[in-house]
DNA sequence: CGCCAAATTATTTTT
DNA sequence: TAATTTGGCG
């Protein structure tokens, strides 16, 4: 390896890939090439003999700690399976895998996502007998977030809810279930109550790097400094205009209790961008200036101006989507560009479905990261309901969704009686399904009874299988054939066949996933714990490829990516900034703000912005005007494109004419 | 006691 | 629009 980091770097990157010991800050702007820099200087360690289980790089995302992963086995073509880069929750779920018995829960313990979570606390409520339309999940589900974190404590508006929360809590370990928040505060406790499992990490871990910093939590800030206050080998890098995640307790802050943390650091500003054109860093700045509370930074570029940013105007969300595509289709032609180098960004998930559908009625390859995850699918759920009930009996979340379906016969009455049977023995409602089912005694039907034998059956017959045999993949497969899941789909869905196929679909290529992660011989240890939890912290198939495909994500998912054209889609009030969130707090503006900024530096050359006058939202068609960010942007900066122009005949000829031009090179 | 059909309600961002 | 909940029927 022969790295040849000062001609690779510029000189502030250069000090920030070479200082490897002791705390350093790096103050890096969008575009400022953090991520090479983050790379090289892994890749340096281990040039400097640090052996790779030594180093621990944390991030946000699933995707940003894959590329950070591809990017330094690239840069040393070693394969480098001892080295650590992974977000925080993953870290969490590591760390507890190996030493959740301290705190007395058995190591397979199931991980609750948000709608879990929700299910799960709407069940507390009813048992409570608290009438379900007094209560906001949503909100709930918040507040017990923020309790759990210590982003709040309880007040005199919010008390009346403990009861609900304690309840919540008692279940959750009852069930050997953990929430996302438990996937940073139990490690969290672990490393201040257990000195022995700090001790191991902070010996084991003895470089950290944290990117993304300026959206790391209170909690998380907190672990990090336990694990390297004693080495002091810490490098973050952040930038506090790209902060866009306070909502769930990220505070850029953090950059200043860590100047306060650790005095000795060695400060670096990255302020060259590599990536934008002259223009787009320019609107960019203007935007970001109108924030108060920043760090002043002064992004600038060595390259050209480039074009102008392009505003276009339709009249609504389905001609917005249909211009994007051809605007796309003709890029491609005109400036040969492929389909990868296009990024459709817009503020909410709900905006991405008029998109999709226009991009698959025009048949342009797309992908969408983020949105509705793959594994949140019902279909796919069950399935993975199946799976964590058979490694952990005790999760009655999971048992309640899968003991009637498909149907058992068993209903709401039945489902009590389970209950009152399982609370009077101190069991889970599995362990009560076993045991009743033997249990002559027991006030219950015998139909409920034979029901509840099958089932135990069941599940004891494929837990055996799972266990014992090689192939995991197969014996799901033969599960999901063995409860007739099919036949259940049709009687759900009476008129449906295509829906039906499209789900035993979507199950098989489930399986499959499972079936290539279980067989790959790169992974070391293929236990079906492993997966699970893996899959509770991902929302697609990372087998999935983009390869080819233009990128449709929400602002939050594209941070850390850029693309050659970005178009911003629904750039109006309401949407960005979003009326919710000001709704919350007339400060939420800066935040709103912040990522309209990132937004607009994910893009290389062009950025095109789309402002419908109306837009359909649920039902109904709702006027709407221009974001007050467009405002921001320097007028000169901006060209109104107008009406469709590719529509027009002699558009579509001159295309077709392009269209062969390039199949005949 | 379970099941079906009509009624209802939900949409900010994510690990 | 689609999934989930509730009330009445078999």
């Amino acid at each position: 390896m022969d790295l040849h980091l000062k001609s690779a770097l510029n000189d502030k990157q250069y000090i920030g890939a070479s200082t490897i010991e002791g705390p350093v800050l790096i103050i890096a702007g969008a575009g400022s090439g953090k991520t090479r820099m983050i790379t090289y200087r892994i890749a340096h360690m281990l040039e400097q003999g640090i052996p790779q289980s030594h180093i621990l790089a944390l991030t946000f995302t699933n995707k940003a700690a894959a590329e950070m992963a591809e990017r330094v086995r690239d840069l040393t073509r070693a394969k480098l399976p001892k080295l650590t880069t992974s977000t925080f929750h993953a870290f969490g779920v590591m760390v507890l895998r190996a030493e959740i018995s301290h705190l007395g829960y058995d190591n397979n313990f199931t991980i609750y996502d948000q709608a879990d979570i929700m299910a799960l606390i709407k069940n507390v409520v009813r048992e409570l007998k608290i009438p379900l339309e007094e209560v906001d999940l949503y909100e709930l589900n918040n507040l017990f977030s923020s309790i759990k974190t210590k982003r709040s404590v309880w007040t005199a508006e919010t008390s009346q809810y403990r009861e609900i929360y304690d309840e919540y809590l008692l279940h959750l370990k009852a069930y050997n279930a953990v929430d996302f928040d438990d996937l940073i505060m139990l490690p969290l406790r672990l490393f201040e109550e257990h000195p022995a499992v700090l001790e191991k990490y902070r010996s084991r871990f003895n470089y950290i790097m944290v990117d993304e910093f300026q959206d790391t939590s209170h909690a998380q800030y907190k672990m990090v400094l336990l694990l390297a206050s004693e080495h002091r080998n810490i490098c973050v890098v952040g930038d506090d205009d790209q902060s866009i995640y306070s909502w769930r307790g990220a505070d850029y802050e953090n950059l200043v209790n860590f100047e306060r943390d650790f005095p000795e650091v060695t400060e670096i500003k990255l302020e060259q961008n590599y990536r934008s054109t002259g223009n787009i860093l320019h609107a960019a700045n203007s935007l970001i200036a109108n924030n108060t509370k920043r760090k002043k930074k002064n992004l600038w570029t060595g390259t050209e101006h480039g074009r102008t940013i392009v505003l276009h105007h339709p009249e609504d969300d389905e001609q917005e989507a249909q211009f994007i595509c051809s605007k796309i289709k003709e890029l491609s032609f005109s400036h040969g560009l492929t389909y990868v180098d296009f990024g459709v960004l817009v503020r909410t998930n709900s905006l991405l479905s008029t998109l999709e559908q226009a991009f698959l009625q025009e048949q342009i390859p797309y992908t969408v990261s983020g949105g509705q995850s793959f594994f949140s699918r019902k279909e796919i759920k069950d399935v993975i309901a199946y799976m964590r009930l058979l490694t952990n009996p005790d999760d009655n979340m999971n048992f309640l969704r899968i003991i009637n379906t498909p149907r058992r016969g068993i209903g709401r009455v039945s489902i009590e009686s389970l209950r009152s049977y399982a609370k009077s023995h101190h069991l889970s409602l599995f362990s009560a399904v076993s045991k009743l089912a033997y249990d002559m005694n027991a006030p219950i039907r015998d139909r409920l009874r034979d029901t509840c034998r099958e089932f135990t059956e069941l599940i004891e017959l494929y837990k055996s299988r799972l266990f014992s045999k090689r192939d995991m993949a197969k014996t799901i497969r033969n599960l999901v054939g063995d409860i007739d899941y099919r036949d259940h789909l049709i009687s759900e869905h009476p008129d449906n066949e295509r829906i039906v196929q499209w789900k035993m679909k979507n199950i098989e290529i489930f399986i499959n996933m499972f079936e290539r992660w279980e067989k790959n011989p790169d992974n070391l240890d293929p236990n079906i714990y492993e997966y699970l939890n893996r899959i509770s912290l991902t929302t697609k198939d990372d087998n999935d490829k983009e390869t080819g495909k233009v990128n449709l994500m929400t602002i939050h998912a594209s941070k850390g990516l850029e693309f050659n054209t970005v178009f911003l889609a629904g750039v109006e009030d309401h949407i960005i900034p979003h009326a919710r969130s000001i709704e919350e707090d007339e400060m939420n503006i800066e935040e709103e703000r912040r990522l309209f900024y990132v937004a607009i530096t994910r893009a290389q050359q062009s950025l095109y912005m789309t402002s419908c006058s109306q837009r359909k939202v649920m039902r109904e068609l709702i006027d709407t005007i221009p974001s007050r960010f467009i405002e921001e942007i320097p007028q000169e900066l901006i060209t109104h494109e107008e009406a469709d122009a590719e529509s027009t005949p002699e558009q579509a000829v001159d295309f077709f004419a392009k269209l062969k031009a390039k199949l005949a090179t």
